[in-house]
DNA sequence: TATGAATGAGGGTTCATTCAT
DNA sequence: CATGAATGAACCCTCATTCAT
């Protein structure tokens, strides 16, 4: 259905050919990210955003035909984020234990949180369109799968797969953890932190039964 | 156009007045579950759940005088239901060893699935009064809380009470993960059905450190 | 202003139906008059004039079929009181100066008050059927024309009509005054009563010049 | 549709803009004034203000962001151009006689008439916030104290400011006797501009009593 | 190209009125 | 007849999107 070239993705509008348009591009990012993240897909507004990104109205609207293509664009942003976060975090596993290993994927969500609690609003509330969010799911599962096989070399592909779905799920469950009352969250933290660290442990061939 | 058991029926008189407005009102509640869990909160009309339950939009307002207040209603049936599902739960732990809890929990979550989406959609995304979000959160974690106790009767409440945020947030993770391709439910699920498992062992006194 | 027997009396079969459905139009009235003063025509619901009379929807309905009617109801009958009163005033002339009639006038106003407030909302609000209001205007007019003539022998039929209309202008005013704060309202009614005074003097032969 | 001018004028460059703006909302009150008459506040509706005006409803509310919004204003434009009014007579005053000045008064309301009718419109039906309505009160009230001081430099404050709340109402009477048939008109008028005369006059020192 | 005024479909909500019971 | 649940047109207002300047 998409047009051949790469430059025509529907999701992204005119790409910002000159240096001010990228930072307003730039600008407008970053606003929308805070709208949505305050308000939810729906309840927020176009007209705010400009306005938070100094940016007139329909020079929003220029760069981003539609407030979908927005979040799409936002969604895409925080999945090149997450991407870059995996790819370094894989370049580090050799070195690691196991259990640094469940650290380092809880300490990369707690530093994109803030993005985290953006994207979750987007992907649990429809916001975008459905091809980005599952494109996003895709990268996400496929870069933590990479990581884990690399972690313990013995997995199973497969298996590698199942368990990044439910890594991932768990990850999603330190972000919401990450937001409840300051007088417990440490102790939630270090909690789900051992249970991550448990879970990755439990799938290396030596401590499975 | 249905007017039949009420003048066959001796046993009730004024009853089919009020049957028909329990029925209406099911009816509405189940159009609102539905639309609610499909387009989030705000993007979901009144117009849509009026229409999807047969109901003309005054009739919707009769019972539910505001979007919020069927948003708290739904919100307040699905808060029943778990709750009757703890209380029943707790009742049955004395007999069962942690691994059949753990797995109770996961069956009542499935077993609520098509509520719980549209619960997590309300709780997510600011549907419903602040109020009752908090109201319901207390009252799942309380009973969580309550039978991980009676499971694990060495427990401290304090541990108890950490241990249910996480594990509601896994069991949140088993109803996204019961909404994924059919293909890789079946492990997946497997594989969730586990780390409850073992993240209830685990806090048993013998088996952690 | 109930009238009491005719409950009571055992003599008559199909009077007490009657006399149930007289009192219910009497209570909604009253309801009605309530209501419609406090929120205005078009404020005023249907609903709450039934709740306050303690009639059902639907019984009001039987007895008014549409909200004007019930509006131009209530304009009749405050137009009955009103013509009762110049009645009665008409009657008492004979034996009054100028000033006392024109005091007569405003006291008329003052009793009629709480009614009159709520007449005003009708008339000034289109409520209630515009021919009903010209009506009423004309019931007015030609009551108080009557009686100027009555308290002046010598005024002209025409010049009396003339006063009549500038006269009730008056009494309006004399109303809106009476809703004024307390701290001044004693100051403003004496000050309006010198004024009518003043004009209906000198309106007969001996004073104008 | 109307782009006329605009190019062809060179006096002006990015003037037009602003200057339909201006048109709009001139359109917009005079709409607002006629539709608020004919209908009264609550039968008014923003939809139909929007259509006599030919300004798309979303364009209505930019300017005014809601009906009562809409009606301070309206009530606003009316207070500056009494206000106007009374200032411009209250400097003519020294040279008048007290009869001339009754007649201004007159004269003024009758100029203001069709905005006056929409005036007495929304202070009798709770049109506009109750602020601008007690606002525009106090300035009525002052500048007619003002002006009855100026004119009968006798008279102490406090018998002025209750004169003019009478005068006030007597000039509504003008108004409303202004809308009567035009068969009476003229008489009405008249008999009610001797009223004012005499009124004025009759605090006049030397002659009341 | 940038701007922001203009547009109008659509959303939540109310209430006069009807009609099955 | 009385009742009150049901109906749906109409209201006020918002906001994504367009287009003249």
């Amino acid at each position: 259905m998409t047009m051949s070239t790469s430059s025509t993705d529907p999701a992204r509008a005119t790409e910002p050919k000159r240096e001010r348009g990228r930072l307003r591009v730039a600008a407008i990012m970053t606003a929308g990210v805070e709208v949505f993240t305050e308000k939810g897909y729906d309840a927020a507004t176009m007209t705010e955003i400009a306005a938070r990104s100094g940016t007139a109205i329909g020079s929003l609207y220029r760069f981003f035909p539609t407030k979908e293509a927005l979040a799409d664009a936002l969604l895409l942003q925080y999945a090149q984020q997450v991407k870059n976060g995996l790819t370094e975090l894989k370049q580090q596993v050799p070195g690691m234990t196991l259990e640094r290993v469940a650290d380092a994927f809880v300490d990369m969500m707690l530093l994109l949180r803030s993005q985290r609690s953006f994207a979750i609003a987007l992907m649990d509330a429809r916001g975008g369109s459905a091809d980005e969010r599952k494109r996003f799911r895709k990268v996400m599962r496929g870069g933590v799968a990479d990581i884990l096989c690399e972690a313990i070399p013995a997995l199973p592909a497969a298996k590698a797969k199942v368990m990044s779905v439910v890594l991932i799920h768990m990850l999603k469950a330190v972000v919401g953890i990450a937001d409840e009352e300051s007088s417990v969250r440490a102790a939630l933290l270090a909690e789900m932190r051992q249970l991550v660290r448990m879970y990755l442990v439990s799938a290396a061939p030596q401590s499975g039964e």
